[in-house]
Parts: structure tokens; sequence; C-alpha cells
DNA sequence: GCCTAATCTTGACTGATTCCAGAATAGCGA
DNA sequence: TCGCTATTCTGGAATCAGTCAAGATTAGGC
């Protein structure tokens, strides 16, 4: 996968995009924790360039809920969507019915050119949402 | 308003208050140099403290595209969303199709209950567009 | 196997936001 | 109108995610 992005293939960067595809929707603390488990002595910020050239180079997704830090997930190019919890800000995904961005059209575009439309569902869990019964 | 929302009313609440519907989309930096022009005194504290308490009492709409600190706009209770533009930053109002929250049902919920559907179009804003080509 | 540019390590730094303790004050009841 | 009390504000320190920068390391082409 690297090779095919034109990136250069180091323990962190298998390491990091193992990782990512692992722990769908972890946040980069977790993201680095999990690296360390193979390879301990790794630098947070080895993590941080890793994560931002595969953003870059569309092998993963960086997602950021309004209040949350930022997000990964190596499920790309299929263009779903996200619920998260109010409670405990657990993500889920959801499959777009459309497929291919934008899903959405604006009902009017203020002349901008949109080739995204990005969606949060917000929400309660199960498991927030009985407890709150 | 503020006593509608049962809270105090107090200078830098009226001053905050006043701040965000002037400056549709400021981030919290803006808004305070915006009180500051009336209030000089006011701390950063009161404004951080104000705008959580309009955001609960449901006065303002808090909002925080990925990449961007929080930013805040009066115009609450018509669930419209926003483009905003990858290069520049800049936000614009979309009305929303459907007008209540949520406008859009997921194809799949995974057993959460959801209650609002937040949508975020991303491109370029005709500014940026122009530059690009 | 060597060379060079890309990548990694270390450690300091920034900027947004939160925490805290003491001072000020809005709004209640007398 | 006056005083009381809980809420809010001030000022300053602290936290936390993320970025910057310089020198050491290393992948991959020749």
């Amino acid at each position: 996968m690297l090779r095919g992005a034109a990136l250069r293939v180091t323990r962190p960067r298998v390491a990091v995009l193992s990782a990512v595809h692992t722990h769908p929707h972890a946040d980069t603390d977790s993201i680095i924790g999990a690296v360390r488990r193979d390879l301990p002595e790794v630098s947070h910020q080895a993590v941080y360039n890793t994560l931002h050239a595969l953003t870059a180079a569309r092998l993963v997704r960086r997602i950021q809920p309004s209040g949350s830090v930022a997000r990964y997930e190596a499920r790309v190019g299929d263009n779903h969507h996200h619920i998260v919890c109010r409670s405990c800000g657990l993500i889920a995904d959801v499959d777009c019915a459309v497929g291919e961005a934008p899903c959405l059209e604006a009902s009017d575009d203020s002349g901008f050119s949109i080739d995204e439309a990005e969606v949060v569902f917000w929400g309660l869990c199960p498991a927030c949402s009985r407890n709150s019964l």
C-alpha cells in the first residue's frame, strides 16, 4: 500500500498504517500506544508525520467531530458517514446511500465549488441511551 | 433573550451575545476582540464561560469544522448547514431543504437514537476558486 | 555497497482551552 | 431601598494536542 502511494516503507509507517486498520476511529494518542506495542521507541512526532503523510496520500481519513481530538480511520474511498454519541463519544460508521462524493447537493452553494458533503449524525449510542432512561 | 433563558444579565454576557450576532462564524479570539471594544476589561475566561452558557441555553450554536478552532453563530433553531472553504476557511450558511432536525435519515443507525444530522459541505469559495485557476 | 534525500529522534514551543481562588455583582426577599 | 447569597468575573497558572527545528538515521536508487 505504501509503495503504491510512492511513500518510503519504514517501520514506523508500517506500524501506524496497521494500527489505524486495527483501531478504527482511534485518536492519535491511542495510535501512538498501539504502535509502541510493536516498536517501543517510536516518537510521537513520527506518528504525527506519518498520519499526515497517509492522510495526504488518501490511505487513511482524518475525522474530527466537534469537541473531539483528531481521529483516523482506514476506510477510505466509499464516502461513508459517521454517528457520534453525544454522551460517550463512540463513533460508528454509516453507509452513504449514494456512495459518491458529494452525495448531497446544497440548496444554494453561494458560489462555492463543492466537492464533498460530510455528514455527522449526533445522538446516543445504545449503551448511553439505556443509561439515560 | 438572556432573561428568557434564565441567565443572569451581566455586561460581559450582553456584549458576547451581541458580538456573536454581529460576527457570524467568528472564532473565540475574534469574539474576545469584539467584546473588548465595548468592555476593555473583560477576561478571556468570562467570554469562554459565557459562550458555554449561551451554547447550553441554545442561544448560540457552536460549530467546529475539522482543523478549525471553535466558532459560534447566533442563527439557531432552523437547522441550517455550512459550506467551508478548504483553502481559506471561509464559512457560509446553507439552508436546509428540510428545515427540521434530523433532516436526514441514516441508512442504518447501529442502534443509536439520532437527533440531529449535521452537514458540512467542503469546497472552494469563489475567491480561492478563482485564484487556483 | 554508497550516496543523498527523505524520514526519524529529541526536546522545546505554541495556541486554544480549562482549572482555580479570591473579588465583584445580579437579583432575590425584607 | 438595603443587605444577603449564589452566581459570575478577574487574573494567573496549568493542561493538552499539535507543531517547529536541528541533528542523527536510513530507504532505495545507482
